[in-house]
DNA sequence: AGACGTTTAAGTCAATGTGACCTTTAGGGG
DNA sequence: CCCCTAAAGGTCACATTGACTTAAACGTCT
């Protein structure tokens, strides 16, 4: 890169990485992807998958690639967003590395497969990892905090939530993205009524679904909105 | 920087830069902080204030000093957040230039003096700028759609718009932030009514402020409360 | 001093949304 | 056929909202 950029001795070149924040749900917890990080530094810690962004790729273009390549996941099928850019010039060892943090939601994720960089990738219950600061690498804990508020406060706001649940869903598997992220029970007939009657949230396609046992439940498909009005709000209510 | 760090020769070193989109309201309208440029590329283009991070500075650190050496004003009165990071590589004529986006709000801020890279500095009125896209240089005109959005937004649902107001403002200042930044008259005494109801949005000093004519309107200080709930919609109603 | 214009403050009321709770419907399995 | 379960639909008191009206507190003009 030419040197005429620079207006200042002070001015440094950077590294510039993406991380990613990958959530699903399994087994009714909310759970994140994680690596075994297979280089130096931190060499056998877990952190969040993520690595350099490449000559003329966009940032989004480098966050998809990086989910395939450690993640195995296909990037169409899920929902990426930027979160947000963390530049500490201490945050990595090595020197001045920016990254730029994406959020990946999808539905049930295939069982990961370890990458380039990381030994393994694995998914961990986020309710294991909260508090403990310590055990991820980097400053990847106050991203995955960052991250999860951004996640709990868009389900009040937007229909993210059928980020999680497949093409086709019912109520209940809607809901249960809810309680789950939220940690807190939903009456199930209020927010039957309260989905329903904001329109384009779902829109109904006449199946059904049959469960192990109980009514049918009806099949809806996401719907053109994405803000919610009047938002779903998680109130202090009806905690169980 | 050692070579080392990379693991791939598709992978270069980026200049990482801080844009900055700061708003303030003057003269019942809404004004954006722009610089004329006084380099290249994008020479005489308007365009807003931004500028290298340097070593050893924070990115936040990066943005308070572009705030103070390119439109002269103090960080520490104003609200500032992260926007976003734009890291096209076709963004910046120069090479790949990632710039992190803040959004700074405040109250009327004085007016700015040029700095080291532009020509001058003025405040721009956002109505005259919407739809505008050549106007602005590189993608700035992206980053002040997201800005703008963003503002409108957070005025929903933080306690954001009591950064455009003074340390005591009465409810009619910080009602007529809300009609500026949506253009939407609000019913005067529906606003009281939710403003007050909403716990720690304002609180009381017991003082007043006599406007020129009519009767004295009671000052009240910033809250503690950020999130507000429930939150204050811009409905479709009320237009005028 | 008193009437007037102006702005803040406070009150009214119908319509709508919310939370808690109950009843009915439609499956599967003993 | 009855029971269990989950979905779907309904009820009702209560809170919130939007539109509107009324009262209070200034400065000013006559």
């Amino acid at each position: 890169m030419d040197d005429w950029l620079k207006d200042s001795t002070e001015v440094e070149a950077s590294w510039v990485t993406v991380d990613l924040a990958i959530f699903t749900i399994r087994s009714g917890q909310l759970m994140v992807l994680l690596i075994e990080r297979g280089v130096e530094p931190f060499l056998g810690r877990p952190a969040l998958p993520g690595g350099y962004v490449q000559k003329n790729e966009t940032l989004r273009e480098g966050a998809l690639r990086e989910l395939r390549e450690e993640a195995g996941i296909d990037g169409n099928k899920l929902h990426l967003e930027q979160l947000g850019a963390y530049g500490d010039p201490r945050r990595d060892p090595r020197g001045r590395v920016v990254t730029i943090a994406y959020l990946a939601l999808g539905p049930d994720l295939p069982a990961p497969v370890g990458g380039t960089d990381a030994r393994r990738a694995y998914w961990a219950p986020v309710s294991q990892l909260e508090g403990k600061q310590a055990a991820l690498a980097f400053d990847h804990p106050a991203i995955l905090a960052e991250a999860l508020e951004q996640v709990r406060s868009k389900l009040e706001y937007t229909a993210v939530a059928t980020a999680f649940c497949g093409e086709l869903l019912t109520l209940s598997e809607l809901r249960t993205v809810y309680e789950v992220i939220w940690g807190q029970q939903l009456d199930p007939s209020n927010f039957r009524r309260k989905v329903l009657n904001t329109t384009g949230f779902v829109k109904p396609t006449g199946d059904q679904r049959f469960p192990p046992t109980g009514r049918p439940a009806a099949l809806y498909r996401r719907g053109d909105a994405w803000l919610l009005n009047p938002p779903l709000l998680r109130g202090a209510g009806h905690t169980v």
